[in-house]
RNA sequence: GGACCGGUAGUUCAGUUGGUUAGAAUGCCGCCCUGUCACGGCGGAGGUCGCGGGUUCGAGUCCCGUCCGGUCCGCCA
């Protein structure tokens, strides 16, 4: 070992301790006399002093050293005259008596400090600089930590973790496949999974019975701030359970990872129906941190006992609520101040053409009790009186709703929310509302491909009471599936899947597989199913965005070491890259230039 | 495939209606300074305004194209 100590350790119990301390020079301050120097590694920030009255030369040397200089010293524990009592090492100081150059370095590009000057381009092609920096290493220990935790709990209920193969076959449902062609079969490729998700299906079938897998999964898919395209998944799979004891096994691993990493205790993690959330958030993925939920005014998709008045009466016709499918609106508490300025910022955030929307209408609870709508020529002041009560609004408050098709009015109404939840500061990253949403619908009506494709995946079981409805009305069946939701953030999902082949292959049939094409795709588990698959269900989290909530940072490439840019490019390594034609020979691919 | 924002000194940014020699901070270099820790003081170097084209007497600024980065929509069972 070329040091005795780390940069971190040396306290004031160590004094007159003679040390050997190695590390990268952050900083020199070089005073008339004497050089002070601080030198780090990822332990911390140990001092080290250069006095020219008792070694010139050596001094002159400490003056010479730059940024990043890596170095060797050796030298005596003192107590320091100015203490520094900011940093945990800042009662000491290394006396310094020899110096040895480890590495010289050249200045960094940017600022190898807690708050850089980098910005997130530069910092991504010298990745290995960025690392150095305090935020981002404790983002990578904090990774560690927790897949420590997940590891320590899952082994202590006895799930068993086991590696899958990575090289695996191309599938047609699901996302597009990363693919790596075969050498030894020419024309032939292997695709990089997705998840691990028949494998551990298949170790159910070998009576693996609790499994788990952090391990990394490939989607060749547009990247975003909270998707790359490999990324790692914690994987689970239990037999012989039913969704209730998955629910609870797992709702156990969020509260152990959150009381052992970050040392906050969750009180349970409530339950809402895919239905509900939809219609109370607009979104399978609420974000639980505030209330604000959607309240209906007009609902034309109901059956009319269940439908919600709309109240009008003497006013003149009002056509974009006439015509609406879907009224609807939320309250935003103490808003009722909101000037005209702030109306229009909102108005222009829904017509921006990622949410769509045509337009927004408000009602003003003002503070003396009076109602004032952007639409009082329409409706008299006892229909907005209801309006106001369906809202519970109180002086103060501000209304705000929108009309349109269903689907996409929630949707749009959704975006509206959380953009209030932001500007209200209601979305505070230290808070954490976690949520199970469950039975979400089987399937899902795809207008390109004029079909039904699988929600969560084609392993996913409908509800028992729902199967009937595959030839009726495939939409509306729910599935034994269930996502984990922590503050508007989709961090895990899973089903009860089908351990039935007949079931399975049904299911198949109503995906648009020909029996050819299932077995072919899918036969070897449709076979396994055959052999004594026992009932099983499982759950994977995204541990990105898990560490990356844990962090209380929006973007998961700050927790991962080596990540990727926007266009699926690692600048650091410039890849994705040509390689050369005598690989594409040996591969037996043609070029097309 | 699409929308929006950005690209000016090593770095982060400012740059007005198109107008003289493109600025600030920080970093860097030199000198001074013996208790600094955001050290301080004085001085200095540092620019193909992403790239290409166009309009104009004149373009960092306006127009067109293009490349790169970021955020989002589509996509992501």
């Amino acid at each position: 070992m070329l040091r005795t100590h780390t940069c971190g350790e040396l306290t004031i119990n160590d004094l007159s301790k003679e040390v050997t301390l190695t590390g990268w020079v952050q900083k020199s301050r070089d005073l008339g006399g004497m050089t002070f120097v601080d030198m780090r590694d990822r332990y911390g920030i140990t001092q080290l002093t250069f006095n020219s009255d008792d070694n010139a030369d050596l001094r002159a040397q400490a003056r010479d050293l730059g940024r990043e200089f890596v170095i060797k010293v050796t030298g005596k524990v003192i107590e320091r005259s100015n203490k520094n009592l900011k940093i945990s090492t800042g009662e000491v100081e290394i006396k310094v008596s020899t110096m040895e150059l480890l590495n010289a370095a050249k200045l960094p590009p940017f600022l190898i400090e807690d708050e850089t000057d980098g910005g997130e381009d530069l910092r991504a092609k010298y990745r290995y600089l960025d690392l150095r920096r305090n935020p981002v290493r404790n983002n990578l220990v904090l990774r560690h930590k927790m897949a420590q935790e997940v590891r320590k709990y899952l082994d202590g209920l006895d799930f068993i973790e086991v590696e899958t193969p990575v090289l695996i076959k191309s599938t047609p449902e699901g996302a597009r496949d990363f693919v790596v062609p075969s050498r030894m079969n020419p024309g032939e490729f292997y695709a990089l999974p997705q998840s691990p998700q028949t494998f551990k299906q298949l170790l159910m079938v070998s009576g693996f019975d609790r499994y788990f897998q952090i391990v990394k999964c490939f989607r060749d898919e547009d990247l975003r701030a909270d998707r790359q395209p490999e990324f790692t998944q914690i994987d689970c799979e239990m037999a012989f359970i039913e969704q209730e004891d998955i629910l609870n096994v797992f709702e156990g691993l969020i509260r152990s990872l959150f009381k052992n990493v970050k040392d906050v205790d969750l009180i349970d993690v409530p339950r809402m129906q895919y239905a509900d959330a939809m219609r109370l958030y607009g979104s399978d993925k609420p974000d639980t941190r505030f209330e604000m939920q959607f309240v209906e005014l007009k609902n034309n998709t109901l059956p009319e006992s269940q439908a919600p008045l709309l109240w009008r009466g003497g006013g003149e016709a009002f056509p974009v609520f006439d015509n609406a499918e879907l009224v609807i609106g939320i309250n935003a508490r103490n808003c009722a101040e909101y000037t005209r300025k702030q109306l229009d910022e909102l108005t222009d955030f829904i017509k921006r053409p990622q949410i769509g929307a045509t337009g927004l209408i408000y009602l003003r609870h003002n503070s003396d009790g009076s109602l004032k709508s952007s639409v009082d020529k329409f409706y008299n002041e006892g229909e907005l009186k209801k309006w106001s009560e369906a809202f519970d609004s109180k002086p103060g408050d501000l209304i705000l709703i929108m009309a349109g098709v269903k689907d996409k009015v929630r949707k749009q109404l959704s975006e509206l929310r959380l953009e209030m939840g932001n500007r209200l500061g209601l979305r505070d990253k230290n808070v954490f509302s976690p949520l199970w949403v469950l039975d979400f619908p089987l399937l899902e009506w795809d207008e390109d491909t004029q079909r039904y494709h699988a929600m969560h995946h084609p392993f996913t079981s409908p509800k028992p009471e729902d199967i009937a409805m595959l030839d009726t009305n495939p939409g509306e069946i729910r599935a034994n599936a269930y996502d984990m939701v922590i503050n508007g953030t989709e961090i895990g999902g899973g089903s009860i899947r089908i351990h039935d082949r007949a079931l399975q292959s049904l299911m198949f049939k109503h995906l648009g597989f020909s029996v050819d094409e299932a077995q072919k795709q899918f036969g070897f588990l449709l076979d396994a199913f055959e052999y004594g698959a026992p009932p099983h269900g499982g759950i994977a989290f995204g541990f990105d965005r898990l560490v990356s909530i844990f962090a209380g940072l929006d973007s998961i490439r700050d927790v991962i070491a080596f990540p990727k840019n926007n266009s699926g490019r690692d600048v650091m390594i410039d890849s994705p890259s040509t390689i050369a034609e005598e690989q594409l020979k040996e591969l037996k691919i043609r070029t097309t230039v």
